[in-house]
DNA sequence: AGCGGTCAAGTTGAT
DNA sequence: ATCAACTTGACCGCT
């Protein structure tokens, strides 16, 4: 059975993720800064909660975690220690009781640090600094029973194998608590399945398969072949993204991604695949549902 | 109450 | 050398 996923937020459900930030916190004593994002982290927790009620009630077995979950957590002047939240120790019970739903009802849970969390950079305050958010993701990560935490390769810096060379450096000086969840996932710019896959089969990290990234930065090998690579990194059950263009014939960019999913751009070789598959659209649980019937009915038509 | 400017972070590529 | 794009909604401050 296919496991569809959500990501981080929803369109039409009251389910809000809250956030705020460096420059209106900056203004307010240590003191009152803690108190306020103590306050945001528990109303996080407990959307957290609300959010995996919907997915269990809907059928929906997987849920992004958004990065910024705990606002701030790592920032150079406002980041804090968890325990430095006045709540901290209701609020990590909070995030236990989502794990505990989590495990009792199937659901999948995972994390997708952004954009400026590189591994690979030259600059070695940008590994750091990314490093230390991606342990206070682990920590999370632990207390809700998420096992992934996915990131991309990061950029080329010029040349791609030295690059992935560095990369895989920072690899081996993880905590465990982050190497055993690290995932790498194709980008739509540099990093194709087929650059990635060496790291991942050297190294023990899963790839990601982004088929939407893969058609927009193409490798040579198609769907089918990368899809079964993708599977062999995988020593628990595989996680591939899936996503529409907005502008499959316009002239827009076609990285951004649609309000739906198109059910054509949905690989047929997936449907017999026991894999979680997290669904990037705009329309957000309405698309993730609209997809599941479509794929559904695919598949009874198929073995009809 | 409603609206608009703003938000931590890095890298690339267009100008 | 500079700067928008990436992606993006939600927050805060002002009206």
């Amino acid at each position: 059975m296919i496991r569809f996923g959500l990501c981080c937020i929803f369109r039409k459900e009251p389910i809000k993720f809250r956030r705020t930030t460096a420059k209106y916190l900056g203004r307010f004593s240590r003191r009152q800064q803690l108190a306020n994002l103590s306050e945001i982290c528990m109303a996080n927790a407990d959307a957290l909660y609300r959010a995996l009620q919907f997915c269990r009630r809907h059928g929906i077995k997987g849920f992004r975690i958004n990065s910024q979950i705990l606002p701030l957590k790592t920032h150079p002047e406002i980041g804090y220690r968890f325990e430095d939240l006045p709540s901290h120790r209701k609020i990590r019970r909070m995030f236990e009781r989502c794990g505990t739903y989590a495990s009792e009802h199937d659901l999948r849970t995972t994390f997708h640090p952004d954009q400026f969390i590189l591994l690979s950079s030259p600059d070695n305050n940008v590994t750091q600094r990314s490093t230390a958010d991606l342990i206070y993701q682990s920590e999370v990560a632990q207390w809700v029973n998420a096992d992934v935490i996915n990131i991309h390769a990061g950029g080329a810096y010029g040349d791609k194998i030295r690059t992935l060379n560095r990369l895989r450096r920072e690899i081996e000086r993880l905590p465990e608590a982050v190497r055993r969840r690290l995932t790498f996932e194709n980008d739509d710019r540099i990093y194709t399945p087929e650059d990635l896959l060496p790291v991942c089969n050297d190294m023990e990290i899963p790839l990601v398969y982004d088929v939407h990234h893969h058609r927009c930065l193409p490798d040579g090998n198609d769907v089918e072949k990368t899809t079964q690579l993708a599977l062999k990194t995988w020593n628990r059950e595989p996680l591939f993204h899936l996503s529409s263009s907005l502008n499959a014939k316009g002239d827009g960019n076609p990285r951004n991604h649609h309000d739906t999913i198109d059910i054509a751009d949905f690989p047929r070789c997936w449907l017999q695949l026991d894999t979680t598959i997290e669904v990037e659209a705009k329309g957000k649980e309405l698309a993730v549902l609209k997809l599941m019937k479509e794929v559904f009915r695919l598949s009874a038509e198929k073995s009809a």
